[in-house]
RNA sequence: GGACCCGUGGCUUAAUGGAUAUAGCAUCUGACUACGGAUCAGAAGGUUGGGGGUUCGACUCCCUCCGGGUCCA
């Protein structure tokens, strides 16, 4: 049974019942702590049915509920406020379903589809702390989506052409001395980033003796050598020029290589790739379509525009006077390829930081243009910046974080703290390793997710992997004291079976306050997915492991003497565990048994 | 010039227009015959950046100003 839908159906019968209305809409939210109940309707904005005042309407609500609802069995009004006391028989009940609900923490399938696109970094230079957080954001929300009975495909378009890769290209015929990612044993991603600064180095010094000799600095910039070489290969590329492409596609193979690795120790993974040397000249056709029926239009010197200023923003171009296109173009085309290669798909989802909202706006409201209806369910998961305790990170001011780096500071760092705990004494070496992997992660993880996407935050390594507080390991440790007390009944040979507990007819108020926790586990997900955001589960997972604690700490489990309450508890332990390790796998993190 | 985002106790953070604004860290006071106490119980700490407005009710919506960040031209 559902709780929340029964005590909805139940509450909407009552109104109509009482006055002769019915009323689709009315608000039904948790009590506060220091008033008896669980839920509670906020009776302000029925009083427009019901004729009376709030306090009164509330009182007649919850009468009508004692008496007519097996749900409630107790209500008091506060203002206008009524809260309802849900009677322990009810409690139990939602508790065997949960228990026996092995797919507890996922609602099923609703036939649709979307698309999740994150990651999509640049080739020329390794994945950064602002990354992590883009991955795990994409990542969790296309968990999120699946976990509300969506399919999702996850893309992402590698920008793997263009000036920046030619940068390094150009940068590594010149000093590279033929250095692979083998011959000097350095990741391949870190490789071509090496020269990408080699090349900004070289830059500077020339730009700076061109200056010197007395040129101007602008033209100094276009008149570098290193500069020229770097177009020069970009227009070979666009030329097709073997060579060239040799080497583009040789040096992107070695980030590619890089990228896996450090793919694979995030956690993420992708059903489709879609790289930016495919697309970019896509888009194009859409663009003189529009020209055509007229929602673009031509200037002059042969540009095509499209007016948004009825919409609040200005005119963009589209197409250059010359007939090259730019970024807008290519993601006009993507946005559409990706509707014909999923046609399923009812909309997608783009994670990518808030320095391109204005893009994104943009591009949505021409594909709306365009006559495309699914324009409306395209939306920019838009993130803000990482900072450190230490200042702003940006690679111009060379504080860059490298994502490889931090993740083996937070494995490590796990991996001291942990031993220092010593509680694995009888794990293998290679157990050890997986568990200090899942902390470091872990803690990494949860403090990037638990913060509003949309918000600049801050990502402070040592409060993150701390055992207390709002933390990932918090949840975790949580989490392995739980399978222990689990471990422990089993050795007593105490099975338990939905049937044992469903003769408990009287709950603690802990037990009460957790169980209604883990029946909010549905609207959890509703929410989280509405706001694309993992932090209202990441929220959830926390007070889960809290409300553990508490009951813990306040009921004795196996001081019990009563077998059914045993058999209760001990079940009621270890479906809290079960929500606590698929709320965190929702957020990609994964949770130990022991730690 | 125009647009967008953020501003909540010392720090970090929550709140579909609803009750005395949520938690965590740090600080202080208690509880260890503990099933994993890195836990639990409690205290202290706030004019939700300022000022107007809408509303029975505003952290939330509207206007304006200030501060931080970003984008477009």
């Amino acid at each position: 049974m559902n709780l929340q839908s029964t005590l909805n159906f139940e509450i909407q019968k009552a109104i109509t019942a009482l006055f002769n209305q019915a009323v689709d809409q009315f608000q039904l939210q948790p009590t506060n702590q220091e008033f008896e109940g669980s839920h509670t309707l906020v009776c302000f904005p029925l009083t427009k049915v019901s004729k009376k005042n709030p306090e009164e309407t509330a009182k007649a609500i919850g009468e009508y509920l004692v008496e007519h609802s097996e749900l409630v069995s107790k209500y008091n009004v506060v203002k206008g406020f009524l809260n309802l006391v849900i009677t322990d028989k009810t409690w139990v009940e939602v508790f065997a379903g949960i228990y026996s609900n092995k797919e507890y923490g996922s609602l099923p399938s609703n036939g649709k589809e979307m698309m999740v696109e994150y990651s999509s970094p640049n080739t020329n230079k390794p994945l950064h702390l602002g990354h992590l957080r883009n991955n795990f954001l994409g990542y969790s929300v296309a968990e999120i989506y699946k976990a509300n009975g969506n399919k999702v495909h996850k893309v992402q378009i590698i920008n793997d052409r263009g000036i920046h890769i030619c940068k390094s290209m150009a940068a590594w015929k010149l000093y590279g001395n033929g250095e692979t990612p083998q011959s000097i044993g350095l990741k391949g991603d870190k490789l071509v980033g090496k020269y990408y600064v080699e090349f900004d180095r070289n830059y500077k010094t020339q730009i700076k003796e061109l200056v010197d000799k007395g040129m101007a600095e602008a033209e100094a910039e276009k008149q570098a050598p290193i500069m020229k070489m770097a177009v020069d290969m970009l227009l070979k590329w666009e030329a097709k020029d073997s060579e060239t492409v040799q080497l583009w596609k040789t040096m992107n193979g070695w980030v590619y290589d890089g990228f896996d690795v450090t793919y694979k120790r995030m956690g993420v993974d992708f059903e489709k790739l879609y790289y930016e040397s495919d697309t970019y000249l896509l888009g194009k056709d859409e663009v003189l379509r529009g020209v055509e029926s007229g929602v673009f239009f031509k200037k002059e010197d042969g540009s095509v525009w499209v007016d948004l200023t009825a919409d609040g923003l200005d005119q963009k171009v589209l197409l250059r006077s010359d007939g090259t296109s730019v970024y807008m173009t290519q993601d006009i085309g993507t946005a559409i390829l990706r509707f014909r290669d999923f046609p399923k798909i009812s909309g997608q989802v783009y994670t990518v930081g808030n320095e391109q909202e204005y893009h994104f706006k943009v591009l949505f409201l021409i594909l709306g243009k365009l006559g495309y209806t699914w324009a409306n369910q395209c939306f920019h998961l838009s993130y803000g910046m990482v900072d450190l305790p230490t200042g702003k990170m940006k690679s111009r001011e060379g504080t860059v974080v490298d994502a490889d780096d931090l993740m083996e500071e937070m494995v490590q760092e796990a991996e001291r703290q942990t031993r220092e705990l010593g509680k694995i004494e009888d794990h293998s070496e290679e157990e050890s390793k997986k568990l200090f992997e899942m902390i470091g992660l872990g803690a990494l993880k949860f403090f990037l997710l638990k913060v509003d996407p949309k918000k600049r935050m801050m990502f402070d390594p040592k409060e993150s992997i701390q055992l207390q507080g709002f933390t990932g390991p918090f949840i975790q440790y949580t989490h392995a004291r739980i399978r222990a007390i689990i471990r422990k009944a089993e050795s007593m040979n105490i099975a338990v079976s939905a049937d044992d507990f469903k003769m408990v007819t009287s709950l603690e108020p802990a037990e009460r306050d957790s169980l209604h926790l883990l029946s909010l586990f549905e609207n959890k997900l509703k929410e989280a997915a509405k706001d694309y955001s993992p932090a209202v589960i990441a929220n959830y997972a926390f007070d889960l492991a809290k409300q553990y604690n508490q009951f813990y700490q306040n009921i004795p489990i196996f001081n019990e003497s009563d077998p059914a309450k045993l058999k209760f508890r001990i079940a009621f332990s270890k479906a809290i565990a079960d929500a606590i390790k698929r709320a965190m796998s929702l957020l990609g993190i994964q949770v130990p048994e022991k730690m």
